[in-house]
DNA sequence: TCAGAATTTAATCATACGGTTAATTAAAAA
DNA sequence: TTTTTAATTAACCGTATGATTAAATTCTGA
């Protein structure tokens, strides 16, 4: 039922390549729809309805529905992952603190404002086959490198010694993801923002806040 | 297409008072499929179906799917936000240390399991009426409160005097709930359990990260 | 005994869904 | 100019959905 009031072009080959321009407008609006409603009650016409196009659309491009759920989350979360695998496999695990590895977390997530909700919904809320993927391509590395850093930094007696390691990684990842995973009820509650010097605040804070909780 | 082979009791007027049983189970059934895959994911058929019982009793008892929801919420965020709240008001703000809270949060969670999914979709996912509702019943009281116990411990020389209130209180809350609802992805990544001594060792380890993080 | 209330069922409604197709248009390539 | 190809559309398919209804059955209370 697509918007009478459209400008677009009409039917017919079109002059320049538009196929990445419909194509990425299609990514785009189903990123935003399902980060705010949630893969099953968006539907194809009102993703199609949103971009302007006809529903056949999504087929002539991504096969199906599934298929632009698939292209949504490649398009948005592999570059973040990519990134942050580069640049911690860059120092190997080592030269960074904790503080060093919580500015990065924070600083990507509020980077990207789109992530938490979609990575709530499909990665911690559906168990589907993104959670495998993202425990696999992401966390369980993430976990483990986290966790190697922490050992290492014990025996160097910078940390306490009798920390655990693991709960240590988990109570980094949770001072720096769940703020923003939040943001709709913190914002309210604690009138947090993921932006300018509130946001360093929250660096300065939790940064001080784990390296005393965990110094020797 | 009911169960086949359902052993239940016939069409017509029942002995006893059948009526709690049936809608008992409806709110039950439903509070799983809704915290396993979501309200727009589960169909009134699949809930019947696992209720054993036709899909009109839905509309029997609730009126509609949203009706179901409905009663699903209200019997199971309700009953605990009611024990927490009461919890807090008893003492009027005083008397509890910083890792109290953090205990009592985690309990809480801890001792039910379907209530961080639950959250997670119904407040942190999704902006619907669940979100305001939690946050006016729960978040914004729960978050003043502790705002103003951080104010008051660092006035009697108990927490560092630089620390920002709001910005501790969203730590603990980070600390206590963030393992929970990550509970999927972090108990691969590290093992997390919810019961037994794993769950002792993470109050303690969390409970003196914290202590040692905020003290003077 | 029997009128009525309570409970459940099968069947059905209109609607919306994901998905498909043939036709159409116009630029590009031959 | 003719043919091919890219892009788009309207219309349609079968299915599943939330919702409704009338009938059936059985207990309850007068």
């Amino acid at each position: 039922m697509a918007n009478p009031a459209r400008t677009s072009r009409t039917v017919g080959r079109p002059a320049g390549a538009v196929r990445a321009a419909v194509r990425a407008r299609l990514v785009e609006v189903a990123r935003r729809l399902f980060a705010e409603r949630g893969y099953a009650a968006v539907s194809l016409r009102a993703i199609a309805a949103a971009a302007e196009v006809n529903p056949a659309m999504v087929h002539y491009y991504f096969a199906s529905k599934r298929g632009l759920y698939e292209a949504v989350i490649a398009e948005t979360l592999s570059p973040v992952v990519e990134r942050l695998n580069v640049m911690l496999a860059a120092r190997g695990g080592g030269g960074f603190t904790l503080r060093d590895l919580l500015e990065l977390y924070v600083r990507t997530l509020a980077a990207s404002p789109w992530l938490p909700p979609l990575i709530l919904r499909e990665v911690l809320a559906e168990d589907g086959p993104i959670r495998s993927w993202f425990i696999r391509q992401f966390a369980a590395r993430g976990g483990g490198l986290l966790t190697r850093l922490i050992r290492h930094e014990q025996a160097a007696g910078r940390l306490r010694p009798d920390l655990d390691p693991r709960l240590t990684a988990l109570s980094l990842v949770s001072l720096a993801a769940f703020p923003f995973a939040a943001l709709p009820v913190t914002s309210t509650v604690f009138g947090m923002r993921t932006c300018g010097r509130r946001l360093e605040q929250f660096i300065a804070h939790t940064g001080r806040l784990l390296r005393e909780g965990t110094a020797p």
